[in-house]
DNA sequence: AGAAATTTGTCCGTATGTATC
DNA sequence: AGATACATACGGACAAATTTC
């Protein structure tokens, strides 16, 4: 039997319900919605139907979810500022080998070599700092 | 920020960046991994997902694991014989920032880095010199 | 030699994503 | 719609091995 639904579906009334309290402050900025299972007990409907609403209030950017944590009201402020994934930044150069580069190596001093330098920042912050050095003129 | 793994689950993806560091001479040989601590706030993921990510490369006999110590970067044996690459040296050292790595990792001169140097010979002569540098203490 | 700090090993609980029946 | 199972993910807690002071 078709579940009746007057004017709106079941979804939308619960995620405008959930609207009402976040945006009422019931539930704060930053704080965790419900759980699925909790909501699901509370409005007598199916996982799927709520995760219809939850999906609702997500693509209004009102909540976001993250897997494995649940689902969060957002912040009012937006600015979205998601620099992961920095890559990191190279240079090359070319040096004078001092005397320790240069007893590695086995050359004189001030043979010139090619330093590859990797820095790594996390959070902005430098990480790693690499240093490759080869020969300019390989045998 | 959402975190669904559409294709591609998160620890996999840790996995992979640190495959590329092994495999780009980032972190050379013999050499240790960064701690799970320091990869759990590098990938601001949890340290359960960055265990799931060092098990892959241990499966991969890329690295392997010992208890209280860390986890190593194995040596890669002969994928062929006429390989006449030797097994590069490893070392640490403590050092102090001089101005140019001070101001790279936005220290004071003198503070304390780690400097891991890796040297890998060709036929007996020094092909490349690998340096890393990392403050003694972070967090 | 001993204590403290570090680092990995293991287990628990909770929650979402996806798939299947 | 509902139920179940499994994979992914987070967080906390404690134990065990190692290093550092």
């Amino acid at each position: 039997m078709p579940t009746p639904h007057y004017g709106q579906p079941r979804y939308r009334a619960i995620a405008d319900e959930l609207r009402r309290r976040i945006e009422g402050g019931t539930i704060p900025p930053g704080a965790l919605l419900p759980t699925e299972s909790a909501l699901t007990s509370e409005f007598k409907a199916s996982r799927g139907t709520v995760r219809q609403a939850i999906a609702l209030l997500r693509e209004a950017d009102v909540v976001a979810t993250e897997h494995g944590r649940g689902t969060y009201v957002k912040t009012r402020r937006n600015e979205h500022e998601s620099n992961r994934e920095a890559q990191p930044e190279t240079r090359h150069r070319q040096i004078p080998a001092n005397p320790e580069l240069a007893a590695l190596f086995a050359v004189d001093v001030g043979t010139a070599l090619v330093e590859q330098q990797s820095v790594t920042r996390i959070d902005g912050a430098v990480g790693i700092v690499v240093r490759t050095y080869r020969l300019l003129r390989t045998r």
